[in-house]
DNA sequence: TCAATAACCGAAAAAAGATTCGGTATTGAA
DNA sequence: TTCAATACCGAATCTTTTTTCGGTTATTGA
């Protein structure tokens, strides 16, 4: 996993969070698996645009933090499956309220988005 | 203002709500000025290690995103101060709630990253 | 057995984002 | 009127994050 070189000040709630799921895609991993989508490549295609790697390293990073645990039925890595820990499941309100508020403001941030490409 | 190379799906509410508030400091920057600190240099000395630069930086950007409204007072700009707009505000159950769980979480959080660290 | 699919991983490159630095202009107090 | 503080801004640089690419191994179904 990545080390940062400059320090990061975890005393604040937020940047602890973040620190969690900050990644770009982290909140839509967890969204995902919690619809039910629970394998990498699933994942990946749930979510347009998104490279399958980075989708490999965040699911590694949530899992490292124990927000997601892999599943696999049987001995071998056949097929690997993720799932949300009582943690991760801790994040669900978060989630939604996310998702809800992005949603209600869609149209206010693709139209002010628009007036920077057309200058 | 930065325009990405690589367009944005913005279908989603998450990724909606990230543009608004996903800058490193953005959150707190909404809590600071939510408590009353309503000036540039003073909202960067509430949040230790952020430069300056990058407080007027994602100002700029919440002003523009109308998150917040510039209330300089008088003619010139003497002291400028921020406040939330109802838009920023709307925000504000959000930006508790993470900090909340933040909170409640971060003896996790450091615990993990100190095992890295002691590789 | 052979091709397709999935689950990874490392490394280089690109992109995004943050920091540092040096600048201007204004203000307010000494 | 001089000086320190504030509010900015542009540009170079650096860090972090994401993407791309090329692999390995295992599984499954034709």
């Amino acid at each position: 996993m990545y080390v940062r070189k400059i320090e990061e000040d975890l005393d604040c709630g937020i940047r602890v969070a973040l620190k969690i799921f900050g990644g770009k895609w982290k909140l839509c991993i967890i969204e995902a698996i919690n619809r039910g989508i629970t394998r990498p490549v699933e994942i990946h295609k749930s979510i347009s645009n998104s490279s399958l790697r980075v989708i490999e390293i965040q699911l590694a990073e949530l899992l490292f933090f124990g927000v997601i645990d892999k599943c696999s039925e049987d001995v071998y890595p056949k097929k690997s499956e993720y799932e949300l820990t009582p943690f991760g499941k801790s994040l669900l309100p978060i989630v939604s309220q996310i998702d809800k508020w992005g949603m209600e403001h869609s149209d206010r941030v693709k139209e002010k988005l628009l007036s920077i490409h057309q200058e």
